[in-house]
RNA sequence: GGCCCGUUCGUCUAUCGGUUAGGACACCAGGUUUUCAACCUGGGAAGAGGGGUUCGACUCCCCUACGGGCUGCCA
């Protein structure tokens, strides 16, 4: 059986991407998101986007951009509209009543300070930390005039079992769970809740997130019991962590996606890179997102926490650059230079850009790199080398360019016709193509590393390069 | 503290009781080469430790160590 059918019945598979929106997208957030994208499309489910933002404190409008752009970077489109679970808190109040009538929850009307008062003794005496309410079987009657929560009243004896689609079967003992509360004492509900009544009304199928909330998925189990819903395919997937290991955190570099498009890594590589993190497809390692749609597979999903390779995402983009067509990588690199706030092409460059492309895109493993290596076509004349060039334009050099200048005024623009006139030079001087290429490439383009010299001469067009040429010789 | 999860080359991973433990990235050496990238050849590199179960364990069970998570009127 696969995991998709885990439950016995077939349904049709909706999954959905459940962010807070206290910061930017995550990487271990995109990564989740992924999954879930993956697993829908695949399977030709439906993939929702739902923003969790019933913390008021934290939440932020700005973080909500952030996530919805970042999702859109990676090329991740959701079903619908995005539903912001704080504007279903009415709904959630509703769920929390009527499991106040079902006799699965009660009101609490112990205060902050009693729970802390509570906890500590507790710690003190080495018993267990969570806390019991008194309200828990109070009569009714009893009850004060006072603001009270919510609580689940979970079942005390016995134990709950969370069927995972990569964990395994995760059993619970039920005297280890509290009695958590759906709603606040202003009314507002709580993260627990909230999440059980949106993905059973949203018709979740399959629960796709990070492990840190496998705990919570069998207090989770309880709500869906009272309610009597039906509990989803549960897929806790390992968190990623940082080249050493530990959680994945500031101070190991970049953790937000957008930082991640900052720097240049194309989309399709980091989707690459981020779907073969935690899953895998046999010893598959470079494939389109087509691919991974029809590969992905709960199976697929290891259990372990990952860490973070740039040297293997470096690889990956460079491999996706390269089969890349040269429009859309075009398109791609004049959005990563508004990403990372670089001035945007001219109508100039942006020609000369693509028809250097096809010497360009083979070469470089981020757009940065690409950029760099384009030099020779952004730039006007003059050329101004970098110190690296400028050494190589010393005066022997520059008599050799001299020398050469004539044989390419009077060569065929071809490929084969350039590498005759420079081999020719390089013949009559005795001297290796290397002596000629370096000032060449100096001169052409101010670098020292660039594309092949007769595919930028190609590129330049002859009046371009015999001026460039004059320029460095002169 | 309690509960839960995890642990195969440096890294990502394959293996789903029987393999000389495979691949990729990275690294090292050599080759090719006009730079970079790429490419070719070769190399080093792994089952956390200890007990079991079994004819046979990386694979199953237990313990320990280490890492992570949860233990909130955060999500």
């Amino acid at each position: 059986m696969t995991s998709s059918d885990r439950d016995g019945a077939r349904r049709p598979v909706v999954t959905r991407f459940a962010p807070s929106p206290t910061g930017y997208l995550h990487i271990g957030g995109a990564r989740t998101a992924l999954f879930n994208w993956l697993y829908a499309r695949g399977q030709g489910g439906t993939f929702l986007l739902r923003i969790e933002d019933t913390d008021r404190e934290r939440s932020t409008p700005e973080a909500t951009a952030a996530i919805l752009r970042g999702l859109d970077w990676l090329g991740l489109d959701w079903d619908g509209e995005a539903v912001s679970q704080f504007e279903r808190r009415d709904r959630h109040a509703e769920v929390a009543r009527e499991m106040l009538a079902r006799g699965a929850a009660y009101k609490c009307f112990s205060t902050q300070d009693e729970i802390e008062a509570f906890r500590e003794a507790a710690r003190a005496e080495g018993r267990s930390t969570l806390f019991q309410s008194p309200w828990r079987d109070a009569d009714p009657a009893t009850h004060p005039d006072a603001p009270y929560v919510i609580r689940m009243k979970a079942p005390r004896d016995g134990e709950t079992v969370v069927e995972d689609a990569v964990q395994g079967t995760v059993t619970f003992r039920n005297d280890q769970l509290d009695d958590m509360v759906c709603l606040r004492s202003d009314g507002t509900p709580t993260y627990m809740l909230a999440v059980v009544v949106d993905d059973h009304d949203m018709g979740v199928t399959h629960v796709i997130r990070g492990d840190d909330h496998l705990n919570n998925a069998a207090r989770q189990t309880m709500v869906y019991h009272a309610m009597g819903w039906t509990v989803p395919v549960w897929a806790h997937i390992p968190l990623i962590h940082g080249p050493d290991g530990k959680k994945l955190s500031k101070r190991h570099g970049a953790v937000g996606l957008e930082e991640y498009q900052a720097m240049g890594y194309p989309a399709a590589g980091m989707r690459n890179y981020l779907a073969r993190l935690g899953w895998s497809h046999g010893d598959d390692e470079f494939f389109t997102s087509a691919q991974a749609m029809d590969w992905f597979d709960l199976d697929g999903i290891g259990r372990a926490p990952a860490r973070l390779d740039f040297k293997k995402l470096e690889n990956l983009c460079g491999q996706h650059i390269a089969v890349t067509d040269d429009a859309a990588l075009l398109h791609e690199i004049e959005a990563y230079l508004a990403a990372a706030a670089r001035p945007p092409l001219t109508a100039a460059q942006r020609t000369g850009l693509t028809s250097a492309m096809y010497c360009l895109k083979d070469r470089a493993k981020t757009f940065p790199e690409l950029l760099e290596k384009a030099e020779f076509v952004l730039a006007n004349r003059p050329i101004v080398p970098d110190e690296a060039a400028a050494r190589a334009l010393d005066p022997v050099s520059r008599g050799i360019l001299a020398e050469l200048t004539p044989h390419m005024q009077s060569a065929s623009w071809s490929k084969d016709a350039l590498e005759a006139a420079v081999a020719a030079v390089a013949q009559a001087r005795g001297i290796g193509l290397g002596k000629i290429a370096g000032p060449l490439r100096a001169a052409l383009a101010g670098r020292t590393v660039t594309p092949s010299v007769f595919d930028m001469m190609l590129v330049l067009g002859r009046d371009e390069t015999l001026a460039r040429l004059s320029d460095a010789a002169g």
